[in-house]
DNA sequence: ATAATATCTACCGTTACGTCAGATGCAACT
DNA sequence: AGTTGCATCTGACGTAACGGTAGATATTAT
């Protein structure tokens, strides 16, 4: 017989652990003095190594007692299950870090440091999927794919550029810069999509007068000053007669 | 100027999650009326797609809170680091995901389905580095290393058969059998391990007297009668002297 | 007998909200 | 103006698996 503290050396387990597991009913010493001390035996142990086992093997305590429960023979199953279950985590993660590449690599190319201008990027790279069933209900799917396919192979450089200019811009609308480069900038914007897709997508944007983008799904690193004032510029200048949205 | 449905509707969260931001201090409303409802605005938008891109890139509200009030640059630098942790995650989970399928594998090839039994291999499974570790403290090294060699190169069928002896076993325990069907499952039992380490093992534990492994460390899948049951019937029909852990 | 250590039973804290309950507020319709 | 119906409010409890503490009691060692 062990006491709860030998038994948690033992075990590997700590003390807090075996009460709780003993409040839960899933590990139940196999004594309890008049004190209200445990004491676990040799047959604990066989138990205890299941939990262990399968808390090891992602199971919940609850899953797990339903094992212990359930001698039946489903546990195989249940672990092609939990496999399944890891994988689909797996998955999400290994999504993650593949976006965290891309922001990392967007990040080191640009000596830009703008949380605002930073974020607004990676959520455009996160929300792709959407703004493209978006616009596709806007714009013929076909254009649409097009331009997203010359964005994807060129995904890091487009952002990059696209972070430097975004950056520029707004430093030239605390300041001002002259005329001749501000037109420049403006039209390196353009110039992150061909310029036959760009023409396409004004000839299809035409017929509705005055179209917003919707804000939460496009967002720009802009503030709405900085937007209008940019949107005046374009005009200004005359470059393609007022598309925006990257 | 959103209501607080509105603005949940646009941005695809909660209301109340929203207003777990808002009482958080990490997204408040930009407005607040008498009556207390809440109200948002564009630059709301502008926040709360920072806070959605951290969050997908699993940072916590927290870890959120410091960014968005840090307009420092250490960014990049907090995105490699929440690369490494999601790849520690990741690696973990393989871990599992691999343990699982030897387990799957083991499982599959054996028609026993007692859960004691095949927790018991899986713990093995998981414990192997320590289990070596502790031998190691008893037994050369170089002894332990071959057995584990031999024993990581038929990992799967070593196992498959243990099960299946084990099983074998404990019903030759409850109903008892012929004596020459048992005899030769004690001795396909020694013979999981090639015979002439059995050998050498038991020339090496000789000088221990009654030695006890570890009962944490090294789980059968046998009660401690059975065990006792087992070890004298090895006594009785003399094969290799008695030793018997797996 | 006394001191030191182990154990007990509570209860609160963690994360990021979900889910009520009961009280108001607001817009629309009669 | 009154009523209906929906939106929103605060406040509280629940989640999973314990960790950490406090104050009381038990066991063990000296």
């Amino acid at each position: 017989m062990y006491s709860i503290g030998q038994f948690a050396k033992k075990t590997g387990l700590t003390v807090r652990a075996l009460r709780f597991y003993s409040e839960k009913g899933l590990l139940e010493p196999c004594f309890i003095s008049d004190a209200g001390h445990r004491y676990y035996n040799d047959a604990s142990i066989e138990t205890i190594q299941k939990i262990v086992t399968l808390k090891y093997l992602d199971y919940s305590l609850e899953e797990i007692e339903e094992v212990l429960r359930n001698e039946e023979q489903q546990l195989i199953e249940s672990l092609r299950f939990q496999k399944l279950q890891l994988e689909k985590k797996r998955n999400q993660i290994d999504r993650v870090i593949a976006s965290l590449d891309q922001a990392i690599e967007i990040g080191k190319r640009s000596e830009v440091i703008d949380t605002t201008i930073f974020l607004s990027v990676i959520f455009n790279l996160l929300k792709e999927d959407e703004q493209m069933d978006y616009l596709k209900s806007i714009v013929p799917d076909e254009l649409v794919e097009r331009i997203y396919d010359f964005y994807g192979m060129n995904i890091i450089e487009s952002n990059q550029k696209y972070i430097d200019l975004a950056n520029r811009l707004k430093q030239a609308y605390i300041q001002p810069i002259q005329d001749e480069n501000l037109k420049s900038l403006i039209e390196q914007l353009f110039s992150l999509i061909p310029q036959d897709m760009v023409v396409e997508l004004a000839e299809v944007l035409k017929d509705y007068n005055d179209i917003q983008f919707d804000e939460w799904l496009f967002p720009t690193p802009f503030t709405k000053e900085e937007e209008e004032w940019l949107m005046s510029q374009v005009e200004r200048f005359g470059v393609y007669g007022g598309v925006d949205d990257e």
